[in-house]
DNA sequence: TACCTTTACAGACCGACGGTCGGTTTACTA
DNA sequence: TAGTAAACCGACCGTCGGTCTGTAAAGGTA
C-alpha cells in the first residue's frame, strides 16, 4: 500500500470499485466477517470516500444483487425470445448457459466460492443470492414454460407452479455437490461421485417429469465440468 | 422489571431458561439484531452470569439447535422403529407428525415465526434451521426408505439418494406459502390459495414419484391447517 | 490567470455492540 | 460457624459500522 496521489474518480467507475471489492470479500470471508476497514483497505479508499457514494454496508449487498440480476435477466431474456427454437430446446439452452457460465469461471474459482458460501456465516448470504436469483429468473422461465404449454411440448397444470418448483430445485439444490467436493482425495471420492450424478438424474427427472417430459428429454452436460471440479486437489488452508 | 432477590439456580435450569429467552428472541428479531443486552433483559441475569453458561452468542445458536434435533430424532426414531407398520404408512405417519407439531403451535404463532424466518436478516438462520432439520432427520429417513426398498414397496435406485432429495424438498420448499401468507387479505387471497395447494400438489407427485408409489399414495393432510393459517388476519405492526 | 462552485475524498470521532475480569453472594458441607 | 466452590454481578475494554467537519480536486466563467 503505497502512498498515491489521490485520484477522484468518476461516481460510476468508483461505485463498481468498490462493489467489485466487496464482492470478493463477502464471497470469501462473509458479509459479518468482512469489516469495513477491510473494503477500505483493498479499495484504497477512505471511509468518508466511502460514504459518500454508499449509504450503508448493507447496500454493497443489495448493489452486488442488482448488478447479478441485471446480467441473469438479460442472458435468460435473449434464451428465451428466440421463439424459432422449441420450447425445450430454450429450455435446454437455458442449462447449457448456466454449465457455460459456472465453467468461465474455471473449476478453482468455482470451488472456492462454493465452498466460502456453504461455510456457516456466509449462508444467510447464499440465502439471499438464491432468492435474488429465484425472483430474476423466474419469469422468464414462466414466460418459456407458457410457451411450451401452448404449444403442446410441455404437459403442465399450471405455468407458475411449475416454474417456482422447477426455480427452487435448480437454485437450491447443491447439497450433493457439496458432498462431492468434500470427499475429493479421500477414499470416500468414488462413492461421493457417483451419489453426486445420482443426484443430478433425480433432479433432472423430476424436472422432465414436472413438465410432463419423457425421461432424459432435459439434461444436464455437467459431466466434463464435474469432472473437472473433483479432480482439482484439495488446498491446505 | 422490579428488582428481586438473587436466585442462583441449577447450571441446566439456568442454561434452558436463557435458551428459552434466546429462542424466542432470535426468532423474531433475527440473531444480528438481538442484542446481548436484549437477552439479558428478558431472562434477568447479569453479563456476568450469561458468560459463565455459555462461551459466546453463537453457543446460544448452536444449543437451540442441539435441543431441537434431539426431539426432531427422537420423535422420527419412534416412526420409523415401529416395524409393525408398513413403510409407507411409516412415512405418511411421518408428515402427520410434522403437522400435528406445526398445528399444535397455533396458527398465529406458526405465521409469527414464518414471517420472522422469511425476512432478510434471518435468512442465515433459516438456512441454518434447515441444515440442522436435515441433517438431523435424513437418517431415519433414509433407514425408513431402505426398509420400504427391500419389503418392496419403494421403487428406488439408492436410499439415500431419494431420502436426500426429499429432505431437501420437504425442508426449504416454503416459498408459496410465505407467498399465500403475504396474500392474506388482498384481493389476491383466492389465487394465492389455490397457488399454495397446487406447489403442495407438484411436491407430494414429486415424492411419491421418487419413490416409485402412485400418484396419491403418500400425501398432506394439511389442508384444513393451511386454511387456519390463512384465517388468521394480517396483523398490523 | 484568478475566482467560485461543486463534489469526491480524508480521517478524527461517536455510540453500540460482544465479550472480559475482578469481585461478591449464595448454597452446601463439615 | 467456618470454609469452599460455583453462580452471579456490573464496570470496563476493544472493535465495529456509521457520522461529521474539513480539504483537495475538477470544472466552469471572466
Amino acid at each position: 500500500m503505497t502512498k498515491e496521489k489521490r485520484k477522484n474518480m468518476k461516481p460510476e467507475d468508483r461505485r463498481n470499485q468498490l462493489l467489485d471489492c466487496a464482492y470478493d470479500l463477502f464471497f470469501t470471508k462473509g458479509f459479518e466477517d468482512t469489516t469495513m476497514a477491510d473494503i477500505l483497505a483493498s479499495s484504497g479508499v477512505s471511509k468518508g470516500g466511502f460514504y459518500h457514494h454508499f449509504e450503508s454496508k448493507d447496500e454493497l449487498v443489495f448493489g452486488i444483487f442488482v448488478r447479478m440480476t441485471a446480467q441473469i435477466a438479460a442472458a435468460m431474456q435473449t434464451i428465451v425470445d428466440d421463439t424459432s427454437k422449441s420450447a425445450v430446446a430454450r429450455l435446454q439452452a437455458i442449462y447449457d448457459l448456466q454449465a457455460q457460465a459456472i465453467s468461465a469461471m474455471g473449476p478453482e474459482a468455482v470451488i472456492y466460492t462454493h465452498g466460502a458460501l456453504t461455510q456457516v456465516a456466509n449462508l444467510g448470504l447464499q440465502a439471499l443470492l438464491h432468492r435474488t436469483i429465484a425472483q430474476a429468473s423466474m419469469p422468464f422461465l414462466t414466460q418459456l414454460i407458457e410457451a411450451g404449454k401452448t404449444s403442446g411440448e410441455f404437459s403442465v397444470e399450471d405455468a407458475k407452479t411449475t416454474a417456482t418448483f422447477i426455480t427452487f430445485i435448480n437454485n437450491s439444490y447443491d447439497g450433493p455437490l457439496s458432498a462431492a467436493l468434500e470427499a475429493r482425495g479421500s477414499d470416500q471420492e468414488g462413492a461421493a461421485k457417483r451419489a453426486l450424478f445420482a443426484a443430478y438424474e433425480i433432479q433432472f427427472d423430476t424436472i422432465n417429469l414436472c413438465l410432463g417430459l419423457s425421461k432424459g428429454t432435459i439434461k444436464h452436460n455437467w459431466s466434463e465440468f464435474v469432472d473437472a471440479l473433483l479432480a482439482v486437489p484439495r488446498t491446505k488452508r
